[in-house]
DNA sequence: GTATAATACGAACGGTCGTGCTATTATTGT
DNA sequence: ACAATAATAGCACGACCGTTCGTATTATAC
């Protein structure tokens, strides 16, 4: 007898992979607010009761997106980055990383989730806003901490401000996010890159 | 005869500034794609059908809400700047002008209506897209111009690069934008502040 | 003062939204 | 093989979406 389970619905924690990758698609280019469960559950090619009792109300699928979104950021980009040795070399991996992902048009078609979620919930408050927030919050942490340890290790000058250091790579990130992708700029990358090495270089030891 | 013409229907240029003026709002907290026409009929105190009679449809209407901030953002910002001698006190007015105008929460409670639509738009073409991309494209060409006038004038050095300036100086908005807003940073003017008299400094005469 | 044009309203349209309820089907444990 | 359970579909709901249309009201022009 062959084996139909391939053909066959899918089990429910595999369907609901399946429905939240696809919802992270979508979440990419139409914003996490645009996402709306009719059209998931064409995509996914299942009905939207369906679909719908996978998560108990809408608020809970977005959650859901925003979870995966960041375990993904998580995996892809913090992971390895603390995967190096620390100092330099692991801030290094942290931007190259961060710049891989940002490009990767694959699985996020429509960039960074959290980017455009940023801009969008940031007047909205409420659950999303509050995980956007904390995830964030969490991500600069840990860039702070990564320079720390670069200080730490005399890499970069005891001088060196971590905040400081934090909030311009990321406003870099933003900045390189918007004029890819909106504006279309040929320079884009060239710009971040270059800012990078000059930041490091600026607080190197 | 009791002059009714307070209390009675506005006329046709007045009510559309009324309109427009309203959706600014609800552009600025829901994003340029959250404004629904019964909502926004709602806050002006009109029905939907007579509101929407002021638009052909409903991308016009979003239009002409990107084109009045748009406006305001060149009055606000752009004009005043301009108006300083040119040099580095235009670079600074410039500056200023714009973080005033980002801390401006009665006009925009939401903050800027064009870093919200940026990256709500960046992936769905389409002539709110193209308007956005143009607007922003004046801007930068804006800065670099007057970056350029501060080379000419010995203001700032000769080996200023004047897209990476523009960029960075973009850049560092959007990151006080996000650490104020979403992030709630306490020390996200102090940041830009810094950050800015930096790129100043660096490039100094 | 009346004709005309501008302006706003109310009701209704076909769609889609998020969300229940019920029945059916598929998977699992025995 | 069969009962128990989990997963999915079907259908309907009230609300709201953008949009159209006919009608009433108001301002302007003659």
């Amino acid at each position: 007898m062959v084996n139909l389970a391939i053909i066959r619905p899918l089990r429910a924690q595999t369907t609901k992979k399946t429905i939240l990758d696809e919802a992270m698609k979508i979440a990419s280019t139409h914003g996490i607010q645009g996402i709306t469960i009719g059209e998931l559950a064409k995509k996914v090619g299942m009905s939207k009761s369906g679909l719908f009792a996978h998560f108990e109300n809408k608020d809970n699928l977005q959650l859901e997106i925003l979870r995966m979104a960041s375990e993904h950021f998580v995996e892809s980009v913090m992971k390895p980055a603390f995967r190096e040795e620390k100092g330099l070399p692991r801030i290094v991996a942290m931007f190259n990383h961060w710049l891989a992902f940002l490009n990767d048009h694959s699985t996020l078609p429509g960039g960074s989730i959290f980017v455009s979620a940023s801009f969008e919930l940031d007047d909205r408050p409420g659950v999303l806003k509050d995980f956007v927030q904390k995830s964030q919050n969490d991500l600069i942490l840990n860039m702070e901490k990564a320079v720390q340890l670069a200080i730490d290790c005399k890499h970069l000058k005891s001088s060196t401000n971590k905040n400081d250091f934090a909030w311009k790579l990321y406003s870099y990130v933003l900045g390189y996010h918007h004029f890819k992708r909106m504006l279309n700029h040929p320079e884009a990358e060239e710009l971040i890159k270059n800012a990078f090495k000059e930041l490091v270089n600026a607080n190197r030891f």
